[in-house]
DNA sequence: TTAAACAGACCAACCAGTCGGTCTAATCAT
DNA sequence: ATGATTAGACCGACTGGTTGGTCTGTTTAA
């Protein structure tokens, strides 16, 4: 059977598997020895479909991230606005930790684990989705739908930290669903963000209560 | 010569050398016959000092997390309104970065990996801190000035991630001091959570200009 | 028949921590 | 003042257990 087959494959049961063990004991706190175990099959069954362990770390953060600059990549291409890119890119973030918060987790606690090209991969598409950020708030201040009397690199960052953050404290079964999370994050950035005019017309009221 | 006498102990060497050792490769990615090395030391001399390496990551998590709820602490008691509260905290809080950013970057790195007790006794702090600004938050919606449509948790987490995500990305050298950094993301807090009564008093304005 | 999938004993390297011993400086007895 | 005593600071070879990874062999499916 090959890989992305009908059925669940080996190699995705080790990736699931060591995705929940990582989470809760870190990276370095669980052995090859235990991943196998807990999955049911040996050594041999590991080193056949992963090159070391390292790898294995390496494929959860690039499943992770790869697919969460797809969706800010679409969000940036479905509207035209600023302010309305900004709140779909957050929103569709935000969203990303309901699919992959034991990802995540792993990411951001074990990225400074990863050697050499795996690193490299990784920042690559990190800074890549910095980016896309960055340049929303750029062009929502030359419109003027964004208030330019804030730095774009701090206002950028803080946006990163307030969502990122998220993977630290969000659990599924808590009182808030991930999109009422969201929600509140669009409107505490885009009250912090927008302009005075843009807040005077109905465009705030429009994009926030939606 | 005691601890704490006129001339570094080895104590602190071995903690400052650590520290960055670890901020560069991780907790497990220093072993502690290169900590000893760096030092110009023996694993005699470490080992006389400290029980474990455990407790060398509990004291670097330990200094730090005890000054910044000194800090916070503080801020809280000389300010009688939430919003000055809310705003001493927040840039007390952002300028224990500038003395402390390698504990920092090792704690919210490493601290998964703390065992037992020491565990128990830095999530204790930790939980104390976010109360702090959970419960200025919860007054300064009572009082009405902050407004109060808008979840204390999430804003409380909202806050947090912003400030602590800074450990990812600051540094002395960049053209932004702490001080600046502070103030922008006291105006980016304060305009997401004052009541329309508060921004429409003087009060804003004050606050925010100083 | 063949090639991929898997099993599991085995290994070399590593690493936190130990332990008997040395050095140094302060204290004390004479 | 000076030799004896002592306690803390420090040294570094050594160890016991662990770990990522290998290798040879077996099963399975086409």
């Amino acid at each position: 059977m090959k890989r992305g087959g009908f059925r669940t494959s080996l190699r995705d049961k080790i990736i699931h598997v060591s995705l929940h063990l990582f989470e809760e004991h870190g990276y370095h706190g669980v052995t090859v020895k235990q991943i196998v175990e807990t999955v049911g099959t040996s050594k041999g069954g590991f080193y056949h479909h992963f090159t070391s362990k390292d790898e294995l770390l390496f494929v959860i953060h690039d499943t992770f991230i790869t697919y969460a600059l797809e969706k800010a990549t679409i969000a940036n291409e479905t509207y035209t606005s600023p302010t309305l890119r900004l709140q779909a890119i957050i929103k569709s973030f935000i969203k990303v930790f309901d699919l992959y918060k034991a990802h995540i987790s792993v990411f951001y606690q074990e990225s400074n684990y990863l050697k050499g090209n795996y690193q490299v991969s990784i920042k690559c598409k990190r800074k890549q989705f910095k980016q896309i950020i960055l340049n929303v708030i750029e062009e929502g201040q030359h419109t003027g739908e964004f208030r330019d009397n804030i730095s774009i690199e701090i206002s950028t960052m803080a946006i990163l930290g307030m969502v990122n953050w998220t993977y630290k404290w969000y659990k599924k079964t808590g009182d808030k669903s991930i999109d009422e999370i969201g929600d509140i994050f669009v409107d505490i950035v885009l009250r912090a963000i927008l302009s005075n005019e843009s807040v005077n017309n109905n465009a705030y009221q429009k994009f926030i209560i939606q």
